[in-house]
DNA sequence: TGGGGTTAT
DNA sequence: ATAACCC
């Protein structure tokens, strides 16, 4: 059967042939959901492009090496050259690779790491403050390239540098395409084919990929892996392959060895634990497996949408665009433990929840228009599936005093926050909570007043301080609250 | 099994 | 509000 990559998409009548923009599957930009970033509500329409470019596009995954550790010992250099690991209660959650040379892994418990190696350095890293910094600096030297850089979590970006290399491609001219010669790894070491147009793309991609990696280590002292390829799966797949510090260029021509190099459809970024469940009750455990299966059989069983997605993902398949990230959507900020069961525990935990929220989003600069409480009751099964939530719209009058000074909304917060607390938590019978977290969400830039904004409008319309219409929002929001 | 994030339903 | 996914 013929690999369906290039022609395929070339004929598929979907609106990707609009350029990467916002307003693709994964960023949802609903008409009400009034996100407020710069990105995402930029440029109105997507430009059309022609078929050609847009057929084969030229995405990089950069992954950093064991991040939390990195900055670590940016931080503390002393730390360089012993076994360092990054502590979260009890466990590890990274570590240094002079660590993992003896033997510990992510994610393992400190009494195993100790056991297996006691000289192993830890450091506490429950407070995100400078991961979260480096890695805002992270993804904004990568903005310097593209435009269109979209994070997953804190240490890895998408990169599309679809024009980036067209441009390059334009300047080198049709004459001499011998000049140019890959950086870093090929996947499988294929041979490059200097005279073959997708070929050269993706060579141009791995310079730039090099030179992503060598700003980042100039300007940010960080090191890291990075994935050039024609799609984000196989992007973020091929970045993998050469572990620590190192790159690779994936030519479709090795595509399918790529995926079918996975030992199991769990592998697959896009499979989880629970679809990885279903799917193994169905019989199917390696891509291969998936790749054959029944679609109707496979639509019946996981819906549609989510059949087609994998399905196509398990061919090494993904037309989801590079969506910008932006700022981010939320802000939150949580604490586990071992046992809370009183309430004047929890409205402590809250206030410091909160304290540390205000400073961080009074950094931001934008407000938030709601606020959550999330709760994880003890349960000896079933650890870390049992999250409930309650939100509600924050209420304008204190919306307004974000900007003059945190003490001014952290005690009418607390009291909401108690308020959604009490809607999960009869207070009155025992309770053991292991998990408490407060988030801000629906952030929006507050309205700046030059003539001829759009904000300087909403100001005008609003401002001709009707006490009515502020009272009538606040009890709007009282009645959304059900308080 | 931490302390974050995102989108889809 | 929850459920799934990502790190």
């Amino acid at each position: 059967m013929h690999f369906p990559e290039a022609e395929a998409e070339a004929e598929a009548a979907e609106p990707d042939w609009l350029c990467p923009e916002p307003g693709g599957p994964w960023s949802h930009e609903g008409p009400g959901s009034s996100s407020s970033a710069p990105f995402r509500t930029q440029s109105g329409h997507g430009k059309r492009v022609p078929a050609e470019s847009r057929a084969q596009r030229v995405i990089v995954h950069t992954d950093l090496d064991c991040f939390y550790a990195q900055v670590e010992m940016i931080h503390n250099p002393e730390l360089r050259d012993k076994p360092l690991g990054v502590q979260q209660k009890y466990l590890v959650v990274t570590c240094n690779y002079e660590a993992r040379k003896l033997g510990i892994k992510k994610l393992m418990s400190v009494r195993d790491a100790k056991e297996k190696c006691p000289q192993l350095v830890l450091v506490n890293g429950e407070d995100l403050t400078q991961y979260r910094e480096m890695s805002y600096k992270v993804t904004e030297l990568l903005e310097e390239f593209s435009p269109f850089v979209e994070r997953l979590g804190f240490d890895e970006n998408f990169v599309d540098i679809t024009e980036l290399v067209e441009r390059r491609l334009a300047q080198l001219q049709r004459d001499d395409c011998s000049k140019v010669s890959v950086s870093g790894h090929v996947y499988n070491n294929q041979t490059v084919n200097l005279h073959d147009v997708i070929h050269i793309r993706l060579v141009i991609g791995s310079q730039i990929a090099a030179e992503m990696r060598e700003a980042l280590y100039n300007r940010l002292g960080l090191t890291g892996c990075a994935g050039v390829a024609s799609n984000k799966l196989l992007s973020k797949l091929v970045s993998g392959t050469f572990k620590p510090n190192q790159q690779t260029v994936l030519l479709p021509e090795s595509c399918r060895d790529l995926i079918g190099s996975l030992d199991h459809i769990r592998k697959v970024p896009g499979i989880g634990y629970k679809t990885a469940k279903r799917l193994e009750l169905l019989g199917l455990s390696s891509v291969r497996d998936l790749q054959t299966f029944s679609p109707v059989i496979l639509e019946k069983e996981l819906g549609v949408s989510i059949a087609q997605h994998i399905q196509k993902l398990s061919y090494g398949e993904d037309d989801s665009p590079v969506t910008p990230s932006g700022p981010p959507q939320s802000l939150s900020d949580e604490d586990s433990f071992k046992k809370c069961s009183s309430e004047v525990e929890v409205k402590k935990k809250i206030e410091e929840l909160l304290a540390n929220l205000l400073d961080r989003i009074s950094k931001d600069g934008r407000k938030p228009h709601t606020v959550r409480l999330t709760i994880r009751k003890f349960s000896s099964t079933n650890k870390w599936f049992n999250r409930e939530s309650r939100q509600c719209p924050i209420p304008s009058h204190i919306i307004q005093k974000f900007g003059t000074g945190n003490h001014y909304v952290l005690a009418p917060l607390v009291g909401i926050l108690m308020k959604l607390f009490k809607k999960m938590i009869k207070v009155e019978l025992p309770f053991h909570l292991t998990l408490l977290s407060v988030c801000f969400s629906n952030l929006k830039a507050f309205p700046s007043l030059t003539k001829g904004s759009i904000g300087f409008y909403l100001a005008q319309s609003s401002s001709p301080a009707s006490s009515d219409k502020k009272m009538e929002a606040v009890l709007q929001d009282q009645v959304n609250c059900n308080f």
